[in-house]
RNA sequence: GGGAGCUUAGCUCAGCUGGUUCAGAGCAUCUGCCUUACAAGCAGAGGGUCACUGGUUCGAACCCAGUAGCUCCCACCA
């Protein structure tokens, strides 16, 4: 077998298996008798590009999914897109202005048949991208939430939810998105810090040649100001109860009010009120029967009720209007301030909050039962610490503002008669009919749909139902829900996982996932988040080019337990591209065997050994293996895998089974060999799907289809002989001895030496083949006392004699075991220190004191034996 | 402003309800090796007063209190 390379060479591999796996529809699930494990994948933007936090997710998801099939669950991914509402429709946007288009120019269907356009042009290379990747996920059951089913499901549950008073509309204050022009959720909202100014502004108490100066980061909104407020306790401003004052520039005259919401210490203790551009001004302006004046155009400029600067662009008035004040002589100082300032998610636009009238969902008691399910661990977080911020939102969960005025998207079925009534209906004609119940007034042309789309997570809050077209195949849906695990960021936690629960029990009275992984973030090596911006993100394309899959898919598990962000780093890649080498060069040298093989061969007992000691060794991995999993501690499961095959297999295993040069192999080994082998192949083939794929086949000869790795069963764990794998422990401390006796005194591995034990306490005999085969001993004997010129080492008492070869440092041994001998002395004052004191005699539990008591007698004989050893050098 | 979490070898992290290995792993580093599966490798080695200070205890990386630093989430101080 010569032939085969000694570099395993993916590129070559991997889309030969996956083509395989399709055409044996190895990842097609139906319902069926098995119990199903179900995933949903978090759709991606339909238009979206694979990142390294795609990367992460959707190896961890088909980490899960792989061994669940193996286990023999009815393994189901379900992939899929969201089209992503606001994000879409910007990319559009942009795309026709780049071909001089207006969004504005076109009408909602034309502008609607460029949305699909792009979708269909864009979506789903991501999911190719995933494929790549190696995900199995069962590709006839692609789903995109805009879907003519999926659509309806959402449309319908809009309707179900107004019918039981769960869905309103209102006018409230809104987070306005000057750019996307459209009403964005909280959620939606990030605030930052910048660096802005505090400008202090004086204005006119009427009557009076007083001024009162308010401060505002924002005094281009003084054009819509209806009111200064003070705090009523607020001693300085007494005088100022009762009267009014003049705003500049405009010159409108506003009433001083009181409110203990104002901050005596911020400021001035004076506040302007601005009641259409300010939650707070808002509330005070609802409070104190304040007029509104709505100073701003939905493109952020200023309207016509704003007087001045009409058509401005705020942050431009911003500017003229402190000059203008400075010019009137309104302007007391200007201080440097650091505030908060929301932006749009998607837009990045600075929100504007903004009175408006949108749809809504009451959120409070659709949540409870979200919020006690997760609490009692109904559905299990991991890392559980997410709870506390799960808990925080639900508790102090808000409405859902869910209407957005953009056209990509699910269009609210609501429809308006001239006169302003309207009606919740899945058709026009449906709505004509409800409406018509108390009066037979409306024509159906009378009527017009709201123009407004549902915010995209109100569709994917349903993608765990909706998937398996959930409203409609119920056997489908029933079989598969609750899915199983769900593995997310949890910066979507309330946009998405949270919605989805609520979700799950308002419409299957059941929860739509028992586990939630939460990756981390993947940042960079300095820690920053991989952004195009910052063009610190590898494209995971070129990655899996330059290692493979299977090392991508290693390196990105290495370092990630659940919650931690992930410092990626090529290296890692490049460990998992070393690692499936290491595999590939196992499996080279046990495909060597198979032309060895001699019948007549006995089993050498070093090669007996050494099966019994990995079998027992490979089973007490499994177990570990499994609670990780268990856990979802998918980076230990790796790690155990890793040193399973590289320590165990390879480093002890194969050396000890290996026959010596030219001659044959015994049947028996070449069997118990590649048994071991395709049990440790069916523990990796999650991590790394191709190579196993790839040397299962070379292996032997397997079924078309049924004979693939990914639906071989996973192993099941044997008993594990704890005594023979401790024995192996002092047997390898042996090797590790005679490994420094040569490599201290540079005596070649061709070098046979004789070694000669003298037994202090008990040592089993079980691994002596392979000790002797392992490290080219011509002899192993017993001997009653010490061999004088000779290097020695002491494992569990017993001391090893190798006598010296050829001219040795007699001196430098010496001081080596002075070393050994003065630490060990040291080391049994300690001990002995604590055995005197009383109080831990008397408190530590039996256990603990013999523990001491073994360690002081052990270290007694072991200076015992390191005296002598020195006497016999002398 | 509120809440949560973190601080263990150069790096990334384990370390279960305090007690068998003078604190573990992987990577990185250093030394020696192209030894007949693998230099994408082999054999070894070094490296940590477990953030700091106090307390509880016979005994603390682990429990308690405080200090410092970092991270994240939530929140309407203009």
């Amino acid at each position: 077998m010569a032939e085969i390379p000694s570099k395993y060479d993916p590129i070559a591999t991997e889309d030969k298996w996956y083509a395989y796996w399709m055409e044996h529809k190895l990842f097609k699930s139906v319902p069926d008798e098995r119990t199903p494990f179900t995933i949903v994948i978090p759709p991606p933007n339909v238009t979206g590009v694979l990142h390294m936090g795609h990367m992460l997710n959707n190896t961890i998801q088909d980490v899960l999914v792989r061994r669940a099939r193996m286990l023999g669950f009815n393994a189901c991914w379900v992939p899929g897109t969201d089209h992503a509402s606001i994000a879409t429709e910007a990319k559009v946007v942009q795309k026709l202005r780049k071909e001089g288009i207006k969004k504005s120019d076109l009408s909602r269907d034309k502008f609607l048949e460029h949305a699909w356009e792009w979708t269909h042009k864009h979506g789903g290379i991501i999911l190719e991208q995933l494929k790549k990747l190696g995900a199995s996920c069962d590709w006839d059951r692609t789903r995109f939430t805009m879907d003519e089913k999926y659509y309806d499901s959402v449309i319908d549950t809009f309707i179900d939810l107004y019918k039981k008073g769960k869905i309103y509309r209102g006018e409230r204050m809104i987070n306005w998105d000057p750019a996307a022009l459209t009403a964005l959720s909280d959620e939606e909202v990030i605030h930052r810090e910048i660096n802005s100014k505090l400008y202090y502004v004086k204005y006119k108490v009427v009557g009076t040649d007083d001024f009162v100066t308010i401060a505002t980061t924002r005094p281009e909104t003084i054009l819509g100001d209806t009111a200064i407020c003070i705090n009523p306790k607020d001693e300085r401003f007494k005088h100022l109860h009762g009267k009014r004052a003049i705003v500049p520039l405009v010159n409108r005259e506003v009433p001083i009010i009181t409110d203990d919401y104002v901050e005596m210490e911020f400021g001035t203790g004076c506040l302007k009120v601005t009641p259409a551009h300010d939650m707070n001004d808002f509330l005070l302006g609802e409070k104190h029967k304040l007029e509104v004046i709505n100073m701003m155009n939905d493109n952020g400029t200023i309207s016509e009720a704003g007087q001045l600067y009409v058509g401005m662009d705020r942050f431009d008035v911003r500017v003229k209007i402190v000059e203008d004040l400075q010019a009137a002589g309104h302007i007391v100082k200007i201080e440097e301030h650091i505030n908060k300032v929301g932006f749009s998610e998607r837009s990045d636009a600075v929100v504007e909050p903004r009175l408006s009238l949108q749809w809504w969902v009451s959120m409070k008691e659709l949540s409870q039962p979200a919020l006690e399910n997760v609490m009692n661990d109904n559905i299990r977080f991991f890392p559980p610490k997410f709870k506390n911020s799960y808990r925080n939102w639900m508790e102090n969960v808000k409405d859902w503002c869910i209407s957005r005025q953009l056209w990509w998207g699910h269009r609210i079925p609501a429809w308006f008669a001239p006169d302003g009534n309207f009606a919740v209906a899945k058709t026009a004609e449906e709505a004509l009919s409800i409406l018509n119940e108390k009066s037979n007034k409306y024509d159906i042309t009378d009527l017009t749909q709201d123009p407004d789309v549902l915010d995209t997570w109100f569709s994917s809050w349903l993608w765990p139902i909706s998937v398996f077209d959930g409203f409609y195949k119920k056997e489908e849906v029933d079989y598969y829900y609750p899915t199983n695990d769900l593995v997310t960021a949890p910066e979507i936690m309330f946009f998405w996982v949270a919605r989805m629960i609520i979700a799950g029990y308002e419409y299957r009275g059941e929860l739509p996932f028992r586990n939630v992984y939460y990756t981390g973030i993947v940042r960079d090596k300095q820690g920053r988040k991989m952004s195009k911006s910052l063009g610190n993100s590898p494209d995971p394309l070129d990655l899996m080019a330059k290692h493979g899959a299977d090392g991508v898919r290693v390196g990105m598990l290495f370092s990630s337990p659940a919650g931690n962000d992930l410092l990626f780093d090529e290296g890692l890649c490049e460990q998992g591209r070393n690692f499936a080498n290491k595999i590939w060069n196992a499996f080279r040298l046990v495909q060597s065997w198979e032309e060895k093989v001699d019948a007549n061969l006995p089993q050498p007992d070093s090669a007996k050994v050494a099966v019994q000691w990995m079998n027992s060794k490979f089973n007490s991995v499994l177990e570990e293996l499994n609670d990780d999993y268990d856990k979802f501690k998918i980076n230990e499961a790796l790690m155990s895998t890793y040193k399973l095959v590289w320590d165990d297999f390879c480093a002890w295993y194969l050396e000890m089974a290996k026959p010596t040069y030219g001659s044959g192999i015994d049947k028996k080994t070449y069997d118990a060999s590649i048994q071991i082998f395709e049990k440790i192949l069916k523990v990796l083939h999650p991590f790394m799907p191709f190579l196993t794929e790839e040397i299962w086949q070379l292996i032997s000869n397997r079924e078309a289809g049924k004979g693939s790795i990914c639906i071989a069963p996973w192993p099941v764990a044997d008993a594990i002989d704890k005594n023979l794998l401790a024995q192996f422990d002092t047997f390898a401390e042996i090797v590790i001895g005679i490994r420094n006796v040569r490599k201290d005194n540079n005596i070649a591995n061709k070098e046979a030496l004789a070694l000669q034990v003298k037994l202090n306490e008990a040592a089993p005999s079980l691994f002596d083949a392979a000790l002797m085969h392992l490290c080219n001993l011509s002899s192993k004997a017993d001997t009653q006392d010490k061999v004088p010129n000779s290097f020695s080492f002491v494992v569990n008492n017993n001391e090893y004699f190798i006598p010296f070869t050829a001219n040795v440092d007699v001196e430098g041994e010496r001081k080596k075991i002075n070393e050994e001998l003065q630490y060990t002395l040291g080391f049994l004052k300690s001990v002995e220190a604590k055995l005197n004191n009383e109080k831990f005699a008397n408190n530590a539990p039996a256990a603990v004191l013999e523990g001491e008591r073994k360690k002081q007698s052990d270290a007694l004989s072991k200076i015992k034996v390191l005296e002598e050893k020195l006497a016999a050098l002398n």
